[in-house]
DNA sequence: TTGAAAGCGCTAACAC
DNA sequence: GTGTTAGCGCTTTCAA
């Protein structure tokens, strides 16, 4: 065990009450020589405050969570390092919880960080609907980022991206580039503002009929990409793909190319997200930026003032960018 | 705040220890009727008891530490995964800390950690040899994975890959496929069994020169392997490249392509760790397979075995693979 | 079969 | 300026 803060005083012949003080800087009222005395020993011997008996004494442990799918799917990691970013430099620390998009996981992770005692929580993509109504009740500083959830009236943050927009853009920049046939693969999801939604509206001002034989719809990964683009060519002739992130994209063109089709002069594809891989893929995919750092850093920005300021929960929109490279 | 242990006992009309006892499976002598009734109300209240004051108790967190440079990177997000796959199996959870292999930041990292009482710690690559005995001292248990250190004597564990040995073969499959100038670009490092080693002794073996002016040492990133390509390329014609991990490769595949040559007619090249994105590169990368994920649940199971049942540790060394694509 | 009480390491009134 | 004390939520003897 590390040393403690009775054996400091001890050793400095002064009260556990005195060294708290100095330690958390309410030491105004402590002579120089003690408060350098102190000071000395607490150097000499490397001490640093055990958090988890302060935790418990005042309620507060200066750690958020940060609850997301799986920090193997390369939008996360991002994201997780804005979030620590600020955290750190705020006087935070944060701890992970992957729940694999299962409901039972996700409740567990809220349940674990609860436990733990920390004073907020981040929320990414997961949180289901049916959790939600349940989990607000729970009345922790929570803001959710990437997330299609109505936080109107609740007390509850978000950070987003109109993402239903950016496929709307990446759609029309098929459709200006001359595409006709433009399949469309992604997550499955029956969100109010799913990406699906800004595909359609696409097609349907520019008078493309919607046909749902080349729509394809599954996870948000690199093997939906493949088996979808593989699924859509081998019945249909298709001239661009929007695909819903930057994986299932690198998977549509590996696709694609064993196809022995070119990109983009045979099809066109345009992807959401610009992960840091997307630039090395080949052709460099054309993509819709999502800032997932910056993301990450209005998320715990916003969570963290509200936590030691009370400052109020809000909804922030940020920008996407669209990234010209040479797929389109 | 959530629900006490105190707040239950009183529902139940029973004392703070019986409740203990029941949650902690400690129950032989509790009686069916009590047991029922205690249990029924945690159930309806959801209660789960605040770990943070378990801890501050028992001296035990079950939770345990991972140090490593940044997650960004994407090689550490599976190892990240395999450690919490099987922490989250054995009862632990694990947090994470990075540290941009910054000195001070990996000397934070621990105090943070240890003042979070974690009950054990895996670093990955950095953890400093001036820092690492200093550290020795604190004796909390360790385990270091993916990092050149002499954990002999020590009671520090140690799961590893013999990169060097693979940096070797990777060198040997280019010489064997008639490459004769090849580029050697890597991270910077003094370590005894640094990769560079695995190059110098391939092309000795085979009775090639080694040529300082075309191997280039920077970081691990694919800025480097851009630069270092750009750089070589500019003053040299090689047949092929072996690059420290595929990130530099990645960046090194772009510089080739900007330049005009073609992979693999003009140059081969050969990475190392099998990154998930490495099979989505064009060509798709040959690379040589670290089992990161395989690496992170080898080091989570000796951590918590020694840290749960006192089992020793030790040293593992997990196999790597040679992963042809078609960059050779 | 159950409970009283002490204490983990720290902070915050409040007293001196 | 500094110390005393109570208590955060839990576990664990030990006694009843």
């Amino acid at each position: 065990m590390s040393i403690t803060m009775k054996q400091i005083a001890d050793l400095a012949q002064v009260s556990t009450a005195t060294v708290s003080k100095i330690i958390n800087g309410r030491d105004e009222h402590i002579s120089q020589s003690t408060r350098e005395k102190v000071l000395s020993i607490i150097e000499e011997h490397h001490f640093s405050p055990n958090t988890v008996a302060k935790g418990l004494r005042v309620k507060k442990t200066s750690t958020i969570g940060f609850v997301l799918p799986d920090i193997t799917n390369p939008f996360f990691p991002e994201i997780a390092r804005g979030i620590e970013d600020v955290a750190n430099k705020m006087g935070f620390a944060v701890v992970f919880c992957n729940t694999d998009n299962e409901a039972e996981r996700e409740q567990a992770c809220v349940s674990f960080l609860q436990s733990k005692m920390v004073d907020g929580l981040i929320f990414t993509r997961s949180l289901r609907k049916s959790f939600f109504e349940n989990y607000l009740s729970r009345n922790i500083p929570t803001v959710v980022v990437d997330r299609d959830v109505d936080t109107a009236g609740s007390a509850i943050g978000k950070v987003y991206i109109d993402t239903r927009a950016a496929v709307y853009d990446a759609t029309k920049l098929l459709i200006g580039k001359g595409c006709r046939q433009i399949a469309f693969i992604s997550a499955m999801s029956t969100s109010q503002t799913d990406r699906y939604g800004g595909y359609r509206r696409a097609l349907e001002e520019s008078g493309i009929a919607l046909d749902e034989s080349i729509v394809y719809r599954e996870h948000y990964s690199a093997e939906t990409g493949f088996r979808g683009a593989e699924a859509i060519l081998k019945e249909h002739k298709v001239d661009g793909i929007v695909c819903g992130n930057d994986l299932i994209a690198a998977g549509a063109m590996q696709a694609i190319r064993q196809k022995g089709l070119s990109i983009p002069g045979d099809i066109r594809i345009v992807g959401v997200d610009n992960i840091y891989f997307s630039r090395f893929l080949y052709p460099p995919l054309t993509t819709i930026e999502q800032p997932a750092y910056e993301m990450g850093m209005a998320a715990a920005r916003m969570l963290i003032n509200n936590i030691l300021y009370g400052e109020p929960m809000f909804e922030q929109k940020l920008d996407y960018k669209l990234i010209l490279r040479e797929t389109v």
